[in-house]
DNA sequence: TCTATATTTCCTTATTTCTCGAAATATCGA
DNA sequence: TCGATATTTCGAGAAATAAGGAAATATAGA
């Protein structure tokens, strides 16, 4: 089987990133830029959704960096966040792996709940 | 659409999850279980597999309860723990909600590769 | 160049989390 | 009932994390 993103997570990696969403400000910030896909979202945008003081926001912005989850570009005066959907595919592929061990029947409903839910919108093939 | 599990995971709920993984020995202890199926693992086959002593062991245990991802029924002298797969559906769920939000050609890669990663084994539907 | 906007960095304090030793609880078999 | 096994609870000290005020940096436009 080919994956088709560049490096399986490791542990360390893996427990950056949760730890990286384990926490309520953090985790509604990614959630949005998840929201957001592709075009990704200015730091003040984000700290007016939130409604999170700039520093705070940029504490979390950089540790969700650092975790890999997200990244930024700049463009004028703001810098904009995007999340980082090879990441993400990394940690849930990560967080299921084994998950099938010798039992499909378990790993199905597991798999097939996270990809409705993911696609609920519709039209996700 | 339907969801198959009982309620939707809420910012909270899905933070003390996060948070119950975002720890090296936690997680590990919790990938354990995952592979371990339905059939779980006695608290000392933990301790045994993972090299942890038996109240940091146990401190673990408690965490990833109370955060719902796994739980224990009594064997004699022995608690099996077991993982929740329901939980972990919820979880992942969650994570990747709305990340369709218009972009189907976006979120889809993320899903499937979700989908492959957990049945890498193959033979999952 | 000067001023305003956008975001980050530095610093300090309060809180939470982690780990371990020691003691307690529960179950089993003799 | 007694001793051994399996696991949890308690308590304390060390380390990591969180939040906010104030100042610094970078970009844009007049």
């Amino acid at each position: 089987m080919k994956f088709l993103y560049s490096r399986m997570m490791e542990q360390t990696d893996a427990v950056a990133a949760l730890s990286a969403l384990a926490h309520a400000g953090r985790l509604e910030v990614f959630r949005l830029l998840v929201k957001a896909g592709p075009a990704g979202m200015a730091a003040g945008k984000i700290a007016e959704a939130t409604g999170t003081l700039p520093n705070t926001l940029s504490a979390s912005l950089n540790l969700l960096t650092q975790a890999g989850l997200i990244h930024s570009r700049r463009d004028g005066r703001s810098i904009i966040y995007s999340a980082d959907f090879e990441a993400m595919s990394g940690l849930l592929t990560f967080l299921m792996e084994d998950c099938c061990s010798g039992e499909p029947a378990i790993c199905g409903p597991v798999v097939d709940l996270a990809r409705a839910g993911g696609c609920a919108a519709e039209g996700c093939a």
